[in-house]
Formats: structure tokens, C-alpha cells, sequence
DNA sequence: ACCTGAACACCGTTCAAGT
DNA sequence: ACCTGAACACCGTTCAAGT
């Protein structure tokens, strides 16, 4: 029972998409789950799309975060980029429907502040890629560019994983098995 | 008012999904559009996700056939390639909804004919891969994990485009954008 | 076989009050 | 400043009938 109301809030929004998805997230369920009435919310969060902006601002920090980490206590460029493919994969297959409203849901309201907040992360990984190209493990292309090539291919991946588009859905391993190749493909000089 | 009830309810829930997306699609709306009574549906569909994947085995057809013209009309597997991925993107863009219903809502429920409509492009895809790497435009590696990738990525940026998490919205040529530098990092010899 | 109208249990949202 | 209870206009779905 710790927190304003408003941040228990969004952690009970999060607790329910991450057991019943988007749609189970109504704000009654929400509310009885804090112990306020069912209109309560509206006294925090203008309609239930401004409540799961909540949510969707606390994950980008948290996704924010681990890149920030995979940046700073990495001994190498290709240990980085991986550990930030992983944490991000861990997350999305984690919450999956967190994922979905965070990087694809078209409904979720992007005011200015929220748009910085989702750009961070990108900003990191940007970051990751061109401590890569320093390395030569990348091809030496714009690095904002190459940034949204490797992060598109990625989230792709993910979201037909959690979608169930991907043809075995094999988790965690299957994203992963996509981003190796794709590396592999990218290394400099790797295909003679 | 030409075709069978059953026809025109999913030709009326795709065209709501393009004028107002996922939430506008109630069955009381697309039974007022065929001028049937707010129930009827269910004479033709088990439930109203059932009416959507009427709409999804529709449209997975229409994109199969595209990816087939581009493999049967195209002089050379580059511009197959290219055509198919000008087709897909237009189609994503053109009906957003309709699209995010196809290879990203997880909702929609699989069954085993479902399945097979959904896997029809992508075989064809594999095959238009395949001739690129014949060509020499693209890597030797496995072509069923190569097709994975790119779809992966075009399925990425295009998702990405949609939901408006694209840097600059840019829309059809940011997409393409994307697939061209991943088509030029993957030629073989190319940078050296 | 196909359709209709009434009904039920839900929702998001608003409003008039309460402390 | 924050919360409550009643109410409104919606939904998906079910059911008892109708032809």
C-alpha cells in the first residue's frame, strides 16, 4: 500500500496488462484493485488513455535504464549491443502487452513529454551501435540510420514472437537467433 | 448490396477498420452498414474476433497475390524484391488497422486454416529471397532464416511507422528507406 | 437456415454531492 | 484536494421467438 494513489495507480495497470492484456485493463478493475471507487482515476488521469501513458513513461525509463547499463559496464561493443538485445527481449516477452502499448500501440496518446521519454532509450542505442562501428563490427553507415535498421529489425522480431507470427515460437531464443544473424551479416568483410 | 450476408459483414468490418480502427469495429455498426439487425452476425460468425479473421484471411490472400506478381513479373530478383516490399508497405499503410489485425494483434485467433492463409506470402517471399541470392544480392546463408530477418525488419519499420514511433513519419519513403540501406549492408562485397 | 427484439452484464465517462 | 454513488450511453453476447 505504499506510493500516492496515483503511482499505485499505474502499478495496478501494469499488473493487469501483464495478466490479461490490453482489454482487461478497465478502470474499475483498476481501481478496486487500489481500493478506490470506480471513478476515483479521474481525479489523477484525464481517461484511461492517460492512465496507461503512466505506465507506458515508467517502462520507457526502466528499458531506458538497462541500455544505459549495457553502455556503461560492458567490456566491448559486441558485449553491449547484446546485452541491450537481450534486456529488451526479456522484457517484451515478460510483459507482453506493456510491449505492445509502449512500442506499437497506435492509440497511446504521445504528448512531448512522453516522446522524450521514449527517445532516450533510442538515444542510448544509437550510442551502442556506434561504439560497434567503432569497432568494426559494424558497416561504417550513418549511425542514426543503421540505429533504426538494427532497432526496426529487432522489434519486428519481437512483436511477431509475441503476436505468434513467428513460425516455431521459440521465445526468447528465436528473437535472439534472428539478431545473431543479422550481426553476422553486418560484420564487415564477413561474406567472401 | 451484391454478395452474401456473410461477405458483406466482413466487407463492412474492413471498412470500418480503415475509417476508425480496432474500436470502431462494433458488430451493432457493421450490422447497420449491411442493414441487418445488431445480432445477425452471429448466424455467420462464432463471435466478433471470428468476423475479424474473416478479414484477415481476406487480406492475406490479397497480399499473396501481390508477392506472387512480383515473383512471376519481375526481369530480375532486385526488383522483385523491391516490388514486393512497395506492395506490402503500401498495403500497411493504406489500411493501418487492417494491417496490425494481419501480423501483430495477438488476439486474433489462429486456427489451422488461418494459419495456412497467413504462411502463404511468406513461402512466397522465401522464394523471392532465394532468387537474391541466385543473383548474388544477398548472402548465402539459409534462405528461410534470411527471409526471416528481412520480413522481420520491414515488419519493424513499417509497425514502427504506424504507431507512430518513426522518428519523422515520413510514411511510405521512410519505410523504404530502411530497406534499402538493409538491402545494400547485405550485398555481398559491399563494404569493403 | 436465417433473422429479430428484449434482456443481461459489462464498460468509459459525467455529474452532483460529500469531507 | 480528493473521493463517492447514481446515472447515461454504449458494448458483446445470449435467448426466446418468428419466417
Amino acid at each position: 500500500m505504499q506510493g500516492s494513489t496515483k503511482q499505485r495507480l499505474v502499478t495496478a495497470a501494469a499488473e493487469l496488462l501483464d495478466q490479461g492484456g490490453q482489454e482487461s485493463v478497465t478502470l474499475r478493475a483498476v481501481a478496486e484493485q487500489v481500493g478506490v471507487s470506480h471513478n476515483a482515476p479521474y481525479r489523477h488521469f484525464r481517461d484511461r488513455s492517460a492512465l496507461l501513458a503512466g505506465v507506458a513513461r515508467h517502462d520507457f525509463a526502466t528499458i531506458g535504464d538497462a541500455f544505459q547499463r549495457a553502455l556503461t559496464t560492458s567490456p566491448n561493443a559486441a558485449s553491449a549491443m547484446k546485452a541491450a538485445v537481450v534486456a529488451f527481449t526479456a522484457y517484451g516477452l515478460a510483459h507482453r502487452a506493456r510491449y505492445r502499448l509502449l512500442f506499437s500501440d497506435p492509440s497511446l496518446p504521445a504528448d512531448e513529454e512522453l516522446k522524450k521519454a521514449a527517445f532516450a532509450p533510442f538515444e542510448t542505442f544509437v550510442r551502442i551501435v556506434s561504439w560497434g562501428q567503432a569497432e568494426k563490427n559494424l558497416p561504417p553507415s550513418d549511425p542514426v540510420a543503421l540505429s533504426g535498421l538494427i532497432f526496426a529489425a529487432m522489434h519486428g522480431a519481437l512483436d511477431l514472437e509475441i503476436g505468434g507470427r513467428a513460425a516455431e515460437g521459440k521465445g526468447l531464443g528465436s528473437v535472439m537467433a534472428t539478431f545473431e544473424l543479422m550481426v553476422r551479416l553486418l560484420k564487415p568483410d564477413s561474406h567472401e
